[in-house]
RNA sequence: GGACGCUUAGCUCAGUUGGUUAGAGCACCUCGCUUACACCGAGGGUGUCGGGGGUUCGAGUCCCUCAGCGUCCACCA
């Protein structure tokens, strides 16, 4: 067996163990149905992205799960892949273009799309070798893309069907509009910002009344030539006189509006008169509808300003057109004040530019299944964790308003609908609807729109294992793997898409079967989200976020890997700090020197199994420190379990921290210094030592599985041939099992006397550096203990000698004038009597006897309470007496050191 | 305007169903290369658990309220 080196080096053992388990394709997800299965798909990272430190964290705790629930003995299977990413991956490869002065349309659909491929097969796919890196158990095999031909396929086949049930509409609305991009976006693709921008104040002049006025309040000065009436309240006072009347519009193309009466308007707002620009506002357009007024379209496509803005304006782009406008009106009298105003306008989340609100034709899905949708999450089939954001997911579907599903895009799916040349595109009665398109497609054009990105990986978990064709389904594993356990993902795509393929699934899979069979998922574990110090969100766009790649070179991908775990518990937001990566790849370096303290201890015995190990063990020959340790053991396993089965992966690995760092290097690895110099003892120890490496390489696989199957493979842990994780981890109950049948039977009170050792020790170790003598061996301790402390004491002189770092420790019926400290083991002098510094002792012994009073006078006030007394809960109760006992006993030992002096 | 979250040590944060003297990592100070580990060991903490009120024998934990920060939802020009 090799010898395990001085400290742990991580990149070697990294690359050698992932190429290895590739080889022997350990993370081929296979159907088995003598075991229980477990299948996540990977929320698909961006085709063109690069691995964050939000994609860390994500994807860490989805091969923890993974991981986790092979060596449970289940078949895992987890689905990788990418988001072909509509606008992003366009946005890029148009980019690209510009800085050779050119233009997606100097190449035309079929050249750009080809070069967005192009783009793709180059770049593409860098954030899966990224993953790998990490360590991430992805089935490779399985890697699936949005826009791969079969996914394309289905993609299409939903659009065809959701038409064919009637829940697909083409139609003229108001849209968000990106002028960047020169699409329509979703409203969950516009995000509102507070902006600080100028309200105007604008006086029409009525046509009747040459000098009279009505004035209004815009932010928009630009679109008055898109003006078409001015509307005030129908019960305003004010203006119930001018209903009716007309106005002349102060700039643009000459004309007089009416002035008409609507409910939308508030007549607190401003002067109580709106002006009404249907094109360019949702509520205008409403009031436009209701009141049967033309639309003045004054802006193009981009944004900038057209004819119909008349011809001062005509060309301008829209910010350049608001401040024109402004001028003008200025000129003509028409402005009476410009004021600073604060309000929230919406921007394109892609292009971070206002959107304008813009009538277009668009396809619009009427969302199916939106009640079951609900129900599947309100009645616990689908579990949310933490459980609070299911009311924002329900709040959603409650007011979910239609989804416009159709981009003004080149790259995505095409949307499979032709229109017969020449006819009514308004009427369905031209239209083809297929996935192949017409018999006769020379007669017909195919709609040049694409499909929205979220409208194909909306169908992720069904279609990337070969929904809807029977054949591939079966290849693919569906029926056994689908529903999958759990999704892993951030709340920011509670709408986008946890929502939506909730929908989907219930939509298309297994119709006519249980909620349960077809929903995509049981469990969805929402991740905070990684910030900066500052408590910005982590991006690319603000080159806030460390490469993570370089962090794997400095901590190791375990480091990494549990450092992000540890700092990210439950749900909540989590301020990156390096400090806790590195604090992982020292945990991993403990670890690492533990097992090479193992290694170098004695020579390996049988450790093929926990039955071997096990029987390794002399229940006769246990000491308190075996009990105690393997009593941690089983309790951290429990814990770990529990974690585990409540998704609370930081409490998890704090608990196996603890224990291995605390419980067992700190305490069980010094008592072993002395253990393993008695053949008596010596045997004993080292099977105690490799069970507890051994349960404990296995709990922390997941979570570090590069270390922990280097290690398991040098110590001897391993199947020749098998990994760790081929190996089936016990749950605490088998353990708990295996001991009981080796006949051991953990015994409490000597549990509980190591409680006192430890105590003990730790009071030796301040009373040695109290006095200057940390770092001295030469200690000579004396001590004074009633019969059945001493009896502790004594049979654990040896090991307590050699940690506390003392010459020798002896029991005395009376030690007068040294330095004392009072233990749960009697009372422990330093032989110094002659050197002490009495008044510096009496000030220590005066504090802690004031210190140890005042706790009494807590406990007394307590138990004195005949409410407490009569009401607490016997346990409780039991507890504050012998507090109370205690206490006592250590405030009269202090008085009685303190009168010695 | 609604909804949710957060406020605990210098910093970043744990604290599951209320129960002894509230914890961790980092930082900081002192000592130490004692035959696993200096990526380490030993010792070192006077915290108004954001403020106020309430329930209870008992509140960091439950309820009410106020303040600050953050996020999401919402068509007020």
């Amino acid at each position: 067996m090799a010898e395990i080196t001085k400290s742990y080096e991580a990149r070697d053992v990294e690359q050698k163990w992932y190429a290895a388990w590739q080889q022997a394709k350990a993370f081929e997800g296979v159907v088995d149905a003598s075991r229980a299965p477990y299948s996540i798909v990977i929320p698909p990272p961006n085709v063109t992205g690069v691995l964050t430190m939000g994609h860390v964290l994500n994807n860490t705790l989805q091969d923890v799960l993974i991981r986790r629930a092979r060596i449970e003995g289940k078949s895992a299977m987890w689905l990788p892949g990418t988001d072909h990413a509509g606008i992003a991956t366009q946005t890029v490869v148009e980019r690209e273009l510009r800085k050779q002065k050119k233009t997606r349309h100097d190449f035309g659909r079929e050249k750009f799309v080809e070069k967005v491929w192009d783009w793709r097969h180059e770049k593409g796919g860098i954030i899966l070798e990224q993953l790998r890196r990490l360590g991430a158990s992805c089935d490779w095999d399985r890697t699936a893309f949005t826009m791969d031909p079969a996914y394309s396929k289905r993609v299409l086949h939903v659009f065809v069907e959701l038409f064919k049930r009637g829940h697909i509409y083409r139609g003229k609305r108001m849209v968000n509009w990106c002028p960047a991009s020169l699409t329509a976006l979703s409203d969950e693709e516009v995000i509102m910002k507070p902006v600080n921008s100028t309200m105007y104040r604008v006086r029409y002049e009525l046509a009747a009344e040459p000098g009279r006025f009505i004035e209004v309040k815009t932010t928009r000065p630009e679109t008055i030539p898109g003006d078409v009436a001015i509307a005030v309240h129908p019960d305003d006072p004010r203006y119930s006189s001018l209903i009716g009347q007309k106005v002349r519009r102060p700039i643009g193309p000459a004309a007089e509006i009416p002035i008409i009466a609507d409910q939308a308007v508030d007549k607190e707002f401003g002067s109580g008169a709106l002006k009404i620009t249907p094109a360019h506002d949702r509520v205008d357009y409403e009031i436009g509808l209701r009141h049967k007024l033309p639309v003045i379209d004054v802006l193009e496509a981009n944004g900038s300003l057209n004819a119909e803005a008349g011809e001062d304006l005509a060309g301008l782009d829209r910010f350049a057109g608001r401040k024109k406008a402004a001028e003008l009106l200025k000129a003509n009298g028409a402005l009476v004040a410009e004021e600073a105003y604060a309000n929230n306008v919406g921007y394109s989340e892609r292009a971070d530019v206002p959107i304008e609100p813009r009538l277009t034709e668009q396809w619009w899905l009427r969302y199916p299944k939106v009640e079951e949708a609900k129900a599947a999450v309100r009645d616990g089939h689908i579990k949310f964790h933490p459980e609070r954001w299911s009311k924002v997911y329900l709040h959603w579907l409650e007011n979910i308003q239609d989804w416009c599903i159709s981009r003004q895009l080149w790259w995505g799916h095409r949307i499979p609908v032709w229109y017969r040349q020449g006819a009514d595109r308004s009427d369905p009665k031209n239209w083809h609807v297929s996935i192949d398109g017409p018999a006769d497609p020379q007669n017909w054009e195919q709609e040049s729109d694409v499909l929205d990105t979220w409208a194909s990986s909306w169908i992720w978990p069904m279609a990337t294992m070969g929904w809807p064709d029977e054949g591939t389904m079966k290849r693919d594993g569906f029926d056994y793997f689908y529903p999958t356990s759990t999704l892993v993902t951030g709340p920011d795509i509670i709408f986008f898409w946890v929502a939506r393929m909730i929908m989907a699934g219930l939509e298309f899979v297994r119709p006519g079967e249980p909620i349960e069979r077809r929903i995509p998922f049981k469990d969805v574990y929402f991740t905070g989200i990684i910030r900066d110090q500052q408590g910005r969100k982590m991006s690319k766009s603000l080159g806030n976020s460390p490469d993570p790649l370089d962090l794997i070179a400095t901590y190791g991908a375990d480091g990494l890997r549990f450092g992000i775990i540890s700092i990210a518990p439950q749900g909540q937001d989590i301020r990156f700090q390096e400090d806790r990566i590195e604090s992982g790849k020292n945990f991993c370096n403990k670890l690492w020197n533990a097992c090479r303290f193992r290694q170098m201890s004695g020579e390996a015995a049988d450790n093929s199994s926990l039955a071997a190990i096990v029987s390794r063990l002399e229940p006769p020959r246990f000491d308190g420190d075996d009990h105690a340790i393997l009593d941690r053991l089983l309790v951290t396993t429990r814990e770990v379990e529990r974690c585990f089965r409540e998704f609370e992966f930081s409490a998890a690995v704090q608990a196996l921290y603890g224990f291995f760092w605390n419980d067992f290097c700190d305490w069980y690895v010094e008592v072993s210094k002395s253990k393993l110099q008695s053949e008596e003892t010596r045997g004993n120890c080292l099977a105690i030592q490799d069970l507890v490496l051994r349960q404990t390489l296995l709990q922390l696989h997941p979570f570090i599985p590069f270390i922990t199957e280097e290690l398991w493979s040098l110590l001897g842990y391993a199947q020749p041939g098998a990994f760790l994780q081929s190996a089936r981890i016990e749950d605490p109950a088998q353990l708990s099992a295996s001991l009981e049948q080796r006949g051991v039977s953990l015994n409490r009170a000597l549990i509980e006397a190591v409680d006192h050792l430890k105590t003990f020790v730790s009071q030796a170790r301040a009373l040695k550096a109290e006095h200057n003598l940390a770092s001295r061996r030469d200690v000579k301790f004396l001590v004074t203990a009633g019969d059945p402390a001493w009896a502790t004491l004594h049979a654990s002189t040896g090991k307590l000698i050699r940690i506390v770092g003392a010459a020798e420790l002896t029991r005395r019926d009376v030690v007068d004038g040294a330095p004392a400290v009072v233990t749960p083991l009697g009372t422990l002098y330093l032989d110094l009597a002659s050197t002490v510094d009495v008044g510096a002792e009496k000030v220590r012994l005066t504090k802690e006897l004031e210190a140890i009073k005042k706790h009494i006078g807590g406990t007394e006030a307590r138990l004195s309470n005949e409410a407490f007394v009569s009401k607490a809960p016997p346990a409780v109760l039991a507890g504050a007496r012998k507090q109370l006992a205690d206490q006592q006993a250590k405030r009269d030992e202090l008085a009685r050191l303190l009168g010695s002096l």
